[in-house]
DNA sequence: CATGAATGAGCCTTCATTCAT
DNA sequence: AATGAATGAAGGCTCATTCAT
């Protein structure tokens, strides 16, 4: 009768994994699985089952973020601001990006290998474009800026802001502060 | 008892070595040493000697990039027009980046090991700097852009470009085409 | 306070077990438990349970095999010819392994682990010595051909039409057709 | 000027590993390549470069025998008795096989790595196939029998003096003798 | 200066078997 | 009796670097 019997060892090994992993990639560390296993306490083979590959146990650490995107574009799009909504969407994105930085490694990435983050990002793309169609019809943003730009941009500023040796001195609270101010500045030349 | 018996042969092989790597940086491939010294028609320890690690090789790929971005910074400093040697200067500085990937490398790197790199970089940080506060002193940026903010977010552009699926799949004068939109887009919000 | 209560679906549970073993073999696959329990859709402990471990399970399929052969020994030994009662039972020997390579398996292993198995052979081994004394006493076959060759040679065969390329291209009912092709060939050298 | 100049070691260490890979396959154990590397007193990566593979290390311990095998099989077209001249061949053939167990495993290998292998096996088949025409053109042997049925028909017996407990309690002149015994009694078979 | 063989740490992955429920 | 998660030993392979000639 008991549908899951017991999978309260199981859930709290895969958390326990999720967790380690976060832990090594907010490190800038690498992920190797065999290492993750050691610091979760938990055997290797437990980590293969759960995670056939690194880059499936990195599209799990975005997932949440993915999610969490989704949920801001659906709301941007509730907002009648053509204009205000994008600068919003496009904020969380980089806070996103700057929080979770598997969340970069998975919008980079060629190929996907979990269909949960193919479909996500399936569906994210499509709402950043009508985010910034709208605000083009509107003739609120330049003419020459394509939805095709859109992720590429805030990955780079992301990247401005977690890839360089002057921010990665700076705790994270301070690196989305100037990410904020970057997107600012990107965001006044996007402006029709 | 000849003091340099083959000194031809030897410059010859660091060439080599060198368009070699550039060749497996510029496609996007791993530079192993030992792929580089088979590649190269040499011995790996030839390579051993020239570049004691694959970082030395790879900044000594970005050397020519740095040299040419300091002329830049240089001709730049002797135009008058703090706007346009600015803009001029982060115009080549991308498009060094986009041609250049070893220079991406290099510019994110923390620390570097050829001291000529370390050389290099500490002439153009302030360099950079100096374009910068001769626009800024002149109102023609915004006052919260620092001379920190300009190599990451040059980067940030360059990364853009190079990083992202779409672009990819590009070409390279395509790609450098890209980067100037970009450029122009954040350029225009830099204005004061 | 039931004895037996699902006994039926033990039952099922272990048929399905080893049918799917049988496919495996028939393949030419690896057995391997885990893969045994997932395609039967059973747990990895049902199948440990069942049989402890592969070369059991792989001894479970040569059972009905060996069986088989004890019948076919003993149905010779009553027929009176000694000769064509030994023809008999070495077609029906090779045979049995062309159409089941778990017995081969079971034939050259060095142990066994299940009763049954150490049994069988142990029955099965006598009475092909008792056909080939007949035959030999009666002058039908060879003065140097001993028991201990008898099964050797009939894995030989089986071997031969098996393990290789030419052989493995073909379908089972023509490789049991040169099965018999290559017996009567050794048959005749057998002869005294 | 010279041509080899450390092949020295190199050549020791290339020998050390295939004896002792030899060792192992005689033994019947598994040729495992870091246990060779460890057994031979060399590193891991030195067997990587000798023998890419496991396969590729068994071919090299198969090739001698390979081609002393071409050596008996253009010997015995020298010589004119068409039965004898096979006779002969086959006798080698299996005695290649029971004295080097890696030639068994090259036999009946679907696929070759080394092109050295292929090389020999594509002219050993056709030489027993010569033997084989000139016998049944003179009709010293059945008809039935075709140039396909050789090779694995020698396999066969290998298998059967090789894989099976009587035998493999025994030395290996004891196996060879044995050898001979049952292609004897094949032979005979084989005879028009 | 040049060569390339040698090294071995270290990561990746599988699979037979055990164990908690 | 059944389930399937967990284990970890073990083997496969690569690659940065050193060393003998």
């Amino acid at each position: 009768m008991n549908a899951e019997p017991t999978r309260r060892d199981a859930t709290r090994n895969r958390k326990r994994i999720v967790d380690v992993a976060r832990g090594l990639v907010d490190d800038g560390s690498a992920v190797q699985l065999n290492e993750v296993a050691r610091l979760a306490g938990v055997g290797v083979a437990t980590v293969y089952r759960n995670f056939p590959s690194v880059e499936a146990l990195i599209e799990e650490l975005a997932t949440p973020s993915l999610e969490s995107l989704i949920g801001h574009a659906k709301r941007a799009l509730d907002n009648e601001d053509p204009w205000q909504s994008l600068a919003d969407f496009l904020g969380h994105t980089i806070e996103a990006q700057v929080n979770n930085p598997a969340l970069s490694t998975v919008n980079a990435a060629l190929v996907n290998v979990l269909p949960r983050t193919v479909e996500l990002k399936a569906t994210l793309g499509p709402l950043a474009g009508q985010l910034l169609d709208r605000a083009r019809r509107s003739r609120a943003v330049r003419s020459d800026l394509t939805s095709e730009d859109v992720i590429p941009l805030m990955c780079g500023i992301a990247f401005a802001v977690t890839a360089h040796d002057v921010h990665r001195r700076a705790d994270r609270d301070s690196r989305v502060r100037t990410a904020h101010r970057y997107l600012t500045m990107l965001l006044t030349g996007l402006r029709a």
